[in-house]
DNA sequence: AGGTACGTCTAC
DNA sequence: GTAGACGTACCT
């Protein structure tokens, strides 16, 4: 991967083919993608050639250019996997940045990172697939898996209002020939939406040895176990309690969250639906494929 | 131990 | 059907 890494730095090189094909260890198919990559990375620094030429670059300018092109759905300023794409232009992901791994339970247990500066761009010095390597994409899946709550604060923090999939199931991404950082920045940088996909994923894959689901089946000694929320719906990622509703008001006899985060996964009964399945895998790989 | 919040029961 | 109260699982 090192070898790898040298030879994608080419941000300032201006023959990037050349300094390629010198790559003497590397085989066939490995260059060809590396020329594909080459051209790929032409084609983005083009575009942002073209916004450096004509003046000033805002973010949503960035995002809408690399976005909208790609998945029509995207609208302005908010990319379809509800990623600011910050990975492509420089901002470290949770797996890089260990000041954004913490766990969040609510606000009032959140408390601030002094002496954290604001991500800065960066891309011009770093390559920002260097970062993002398959190896840096499983733990932090797996690593979130339990951190739906942190997830959904960070969902909330980045503004974030639709559900994402990720693709923490596709084995390499060697096969997509869309700007690796942006696919990558959606698991990366959407801990929620990583953990309820990823989540789902490893749910399926589990449903038969998980001793939760079998409890009621397998044995006539159902111990009641609780849901939890699915950390991905509207009300999930909601991180403040309203402070009006009568759960709210209740706090103390009530013993409800807030109506306003009550997650929608368990308002429905129990058994009406896969449970902790809170996001539809075929809707997220749509955008893949 | 204490806080949060899910599940259930009951009253309306 | 909805709201409130309570038991208690789960987490820190």
């Amino acid at each position: 991967m090192s070898n790898l890494n040298s030879a994608l730095c080419i941000e300032n090189i201006q023959n990037a083919e050349v300094a390629l094909l010198h790559k003497d260890n590397l085989s066939d198919g490995g260059l060809s993608q590396l020329l594909e990559y080459n051209a790929e990375m032409e084609r983005y620094r083009s575009f942002a050639n073209f916004y450096k030429a004509n003046g000033a670059f805002p973010q949503t300018a960035k995002i809408a250019r690399i976005t909208t092109p790609i998945f029509p759905s995207a609208r302005i300023g908010m990319s379809p996997w509800n990623c600011d794409n910050a990975m492509l232009w420089g901002r470290k992901s949770a797996a890089i940045n260990p000041n954004r791994t913490s766990m969040h339970r609510n606000d009032s247990q959140r408390h601030g990172k002094p002496g954290v500066l604001p991500e800065t761009l960066q891309m011009a010095n770093n390559n920002f697939l260097s970062t993002l390597s398959p190896e840096h994409c499983r733990p932090l899946a797996g690593e979130c898996m339990n951190k739906l709550k942190c997830g959904a604060a960070e969902a909330e923090i980045m503004n974030l209002q639709e559900r994402v999939g990720t693709f923490s199931a596709i084995p390499a991404l060697g096969g997509i020939s869309l700007p690796p950082g942006v696919i990558v920045m959606t698991a990366l940088h959407s801990p929620a939406a990583s953990a309820a996909v990823t989540d789902s994923a490893f749910q399926i894959a589990n449903l038969a040895d998980c001793p939760q689901n079998n409890s009621s089946a397998s044995s006539g000694n159902p111990a009641k176990k609780k849901r939890k929320r699915c950390g991905v719906c509207a009300p999930c990622r909601r991180l403040i309690n309203c402070g009006v509703c009568s759960s709210c008001r209740n706090r103390k006899t009530g013993h409800q969250i807030c109506k306003f985060r009550k997650c929608d996964e368990l308002k429905k009964k129990p058994g009406s639906s896969l449970e902790r399945t809170p996001v539809n895998t075929g809707e997220a790989f749509r955008w893949f494929f």
